[in-house]
DNA sequence: CAGTTTTAAGAGTATTTTGTCTGCAAAGTA
DNA sequence: TACTTTGCAGACAAAATACTCTTAAAACTG
């Protein structure tokens, strides 16, 4: 049951990381977050890169350069995040696989898939990254292996 | 959000299929089925063969052989199919894909993920076979694309 | 300016998933 | 028995995903 791909999970994992270190607003270093995160760096790097082209972190470059975000991570839902390295049709996805589902002539999984996929977006939609990041710090929770 | 995959998209599909015409308790061929359902000979034999060798179906060769069920559709869960295809630690994943994972040192997502997981596997664990094959034929699902 | 640090960009490789092909074995038909 | 129909088995190939490497460009340091 893979829901995310490498890329989401890799990326979530280092957003939250930036948001728990972000007391100032420095930049983060990625070859940083890859040794704590245990990620490798080249992929890291290229992961944050498709976040910063969809303009949801701004990149510096020389010494002490890293990634920031762009806008603060109380206004960055999960959905954002997943839309970017998964692709808009994330939640359109079928339990079988058929193509053109819908309302009219559904599968036999529809009813029961609709709600599932309905309450996984609502979470989506309604998680901010800062929300997430606060909840890693009051309970100390795991980002890493 | 891949949450089957094409194993087992295909092999639910077959056996719905094989639901919906099992007045009889023939063999249902193959070849028919990948016809039916418009998927690739060969490799929905190898699927179906993962089921036979998991004693859920009986195959029988020869003109007017195909495959049948072992055990009346009545009693093959969802969760059975799955298992088979997707392994036993179908269930067991992990959002954020760390190892280890645990009730002891949840990541953030641990709480919502957990609720998910919990009504998937519920579903999946009281669905049978026979129960989505009486709702194909009683609001005419459809099973292809 | 020369040299270092860091991200950007894109080519290249490895692994997994998905799908194809060929030959064989079992069962039926004549 | 010879021949056809079917599933079985495993090698093979294509595609998608995951990961690596190299070169460049920007920013800093002295
Ligand atoms: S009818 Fe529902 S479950 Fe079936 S393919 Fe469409 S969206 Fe998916
Ligand atoms: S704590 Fe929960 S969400 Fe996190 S890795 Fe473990 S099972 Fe997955």
């Amino acid at each position: 049951m893979k829901v995310l791909s490498k890329s989401s999970e890799y990326g979530l994992r280092a957003l939250l990381y930036m948001v728990t270190r972000s007391g100032e607003q420095e930049y983060v270093s990625i070859r940083e977050m890859s040794e704590e995160l245990e990620i490798s760096f080249h992929f890291l790097t290229k992961i944050l890169q498709n976040l910063t082209q969809a303009n949801m972190l701004v990149s510096y470059r020389g010494p002490s350069g890293g990634v920031a975000f762009n806008t603060p991570p109380e206004d960055i839902l999960l959905v954002d995040v997943v839309r970017i390295l998964e692709g808009d049709d994330f939640f359109d996805k079928c339990l079988l696989g058929l193509p053109g589902c819908g309302e009219r002539s559904p599968c036999p999984m529809h009813e029961f898939w609709k709600g599932i996929k309905a309450a996984l977006k609502q979470e989506f939609e309604t998680t901010s990254l800062a929300a997430m990041g606060k909840s890693i710090q009051l309970k100390s929770l795991r980002l890493v292996p």
